[in-house]
DNA sequence: AAGTGGTCTAGACCACTTG
DNA sequence: AAGTGGTCTAGACCACTTC
């Protein structure tokens, strides 16, 4: 088992560009040149030139704005998926500027697959939220909680403008006390693409959470999607 | 802000061909029909028909073994980084047969990057492991392992074919207290490429590890490069 | 030896964003 | 209105795998 050398002409082009990235020519946040004067510069096709994009664009180096063009990723948020404080408080930790936009939030029925998950009768009454999560004025995360109305009746009687965690803790007494959770990466769809201004196809970073009361009833499920430069994933374990 | 229909031709060759795998008309394992085959059954240029087998790939259905074509993914292994139970344990539990091949095993001077997270001088032994762990026939995990000398002394003279997990316990009586973990999505390079058998620049899933003793001090970090179709990473908060 | 995937060229058209 | 990224064509050569 040897190992080639591998000396592609894209490789050569990311590399001209990591380091353009590294050294801090190119900042956070910022345009890039056009794919037409990129290819240029280096000699090669448009082709080519996207085959270098595309890695960059895999290690979170760049992101695309859809027919926007291609950008500079800034640093990402540290995010512990075990912890119960919220995405405000944490962003804000971080020296940061969190804001949450909701897309939905409707009372409805559950329809199979959630049912088994939330160990409820198929067409039991749940609330379904959907919301856009923004750091810094750049979309990052799309987050989907459905709670069942058992765990917090009338819940789209109350204001929701502020944090979910708090309301949940302060007006219902609620707190969480377990929760699975499971993530993989995932490809964007067009909507999702477009809610997080990527182009649809774009990788993203996918987490399930499934949290239950003291009991060990399901009490929520939530489904997250995130902007995979944007977030810096990690928990801690034991103590 | 609507939503367009997004109507591209090597979306519809690639909804084709998720049908297919959902079918079961493609099984778990088996090899793709070339490229060439497959470009002219669609009627399209090779260019267009390796867009629809790479977002396949992003979505982890498929994989490329490197020159060898592309193939059906298996269903993944459910791992918990937040346990300790060894790889070989848990594999095994799931019906899947586990193995297990040491890279290296080595007596190392810390260098400047790893004396910082371990907390000890640049320069201070450690042990250097390096494993590629199989799941029924199949690479599936690139697994370093560098532990502190003071926390097992003597490691290499120690039979290492079964588990490390268990060596610790049994010999050492060693048991971590705390870990933090960190994961995000990665590009494989040409030598992990080749150990997975993946093509160079395929995305993989990079877990970062550092493990405490019972007083907080660090005894090992870990680093774990996985294929991202072979793996469904979860676990369990609060109790 | 034949065929494969990996890479690359030199164009093209379209829908969309930007100025 | 001009320019952009997104998509696509129709070829090509090479190193490698497979037979």
């Amino acid at each position: 088992m040897t190992i080639k050398p591998a000396n592609s002409q894209y490789l050569r082009i990311h590399d001209a560009l990591a380091e353009d990235l590294d050294s801090g020519r190119l900042q956070a946040g910022e345009r890039f040149p056009t794919e037409r004067e990129l290819a240029e510069r280096f000699g090669c096709t448009r082709v080519t030139l996207r085959q270098a994009l595309a890695r960059l664009e895999a290690e979170g180096a760049i992101y695309r704005g859809h027919k926007r063009g291609w950008f500079v990723s800034s640093a990402p948020v540290a995010y512990d998926p075990s912890r119960v404080t919220s995405f405000m408080e944490y962003v804000t930790a971080q020296g940061r500027e969190p804001r949450t936009e909701y897309l939905l939030a409707e009372r409805r029925q559950a329809p199979a697959w959630l049912a088994v998950r939330l160990q409820v009768d198929v067409g039991a009454w749940v609330y379904h939220l959907e919301r856009r999560r923004w750091v810094d004025g750049r979309p990052v995360l799309l987050e989907t909680n459905i709670l069942t109305e058992q765990w917090c009746p009338g819940l789209l009687d109350q204001p929701l403008g502020s944090s979910l965690t708090q309301l949940l803790r302060q007006r219902y007494g609620r707190v969480q006390a377990r929760s699975e959770i499971t993530f993989k990466p995932c490809v964007l769809d067009e909507i999702q693409g477009q809610l997080l201004e990527l182009a649809a196809g774009s990788s993203g970073l996918m987490l399930e959470r499934l949290c239950r009361d003291a009991q060990g009833t399901p009490v929520e499920y939530d489904l997250e999607y995130w902007r995979p430069d944007a977030v810096k994933m990690g928990f801690e374990v034991g103590g």
